[in-house]
DNA sequence: CGGTATCCCGGTCGATACTG
DNA sequence: CAGTATCGACCGGGATACCG
């Protein structure tokens, strides 16, 4: 029984494609439910954590889970600054930057879609 | 007490901004832990529920409960054939269709983070 | 073939309170 | 300021069994 054959064709997604599949790999990193607000946020430059809890409606326990979660996934940078009072930033890394092209695509077509919902409930 | 000012500053993010802000407005639509991949196994056209079983290690009632909200959302149609067996197709909308420029940027993007993940464990 | 109907579990999210 | 700790509610998703 080789289980290993999971090349076939390209079936037995979602199981562990992580890593394999772009699909199921990016929906993985996006799974939070707040993960695209936060890396959106994070578009223009660093920004402070009280700063992300001021612009998204969150939980605080939620905002650092999240953002723990985006930092083990490679795609935001915790930077610490302790002279005066304490401040923590989050910025986007190399690969969190290459994003912005997505999340172009998405405010595009979010913006479309949202046309969409008014021209359907008239 | 007017709640009714939503529109601040785009504070208030994800309370009530489905409809208002692309961002919030996409992730509600990509809730789904398989939305990303159905629209995808769509792209090239319609495609029936048990080939869609087949492609997607996915449970059948998920792909059910999947399938009925991406379609209750407008993404997805779905199309009943009573001719000889019963055939179910599912297709993507024209909004649906349009979000095909987003599922090819989370190509891109998803090939690229796998290149760097690969690089980061070496 | 193309689904429902259940049942259950694990995880996520939020509220609240507390901390270095 | 920037979190952590705890607890509870909710629910998405999986397995299994059954149905028109």
């Amino acid at each position: 029984m080789e289980i290993e054959q999971i090349e076939e064709t390209t079936k037995k997604q979602g199981k562990e494609l992580f890593g394999i599949c772009p699909y199921v790999t990016t929906q993985t990193v996006l799974q939070g439910k707040w993960a695209i607000l936060i890396l959106y946020q994070l578009e223009n430059g660093p920004v402070r954590f009280n700063e992300l809890l001021r612009r998204i409606d969150i939980a605080q326990g939620t905002l650092s889970n999240q953002l723990k979660y985006l930092e083990k996934e490679g795609m935001i940078r915790r930077n610490v600054y302790t002279e005066g009072v304490l401040r923590v930033e989050y910025e986007l890394t190399p690969i969190g930057e290459k994003f912005r092209t997505v999340l172009q695509s998405i405010e595009k077509w979010g913006n479309e879609y949202i046309t969409y919902l008014k021209a359907k409930h008239l």
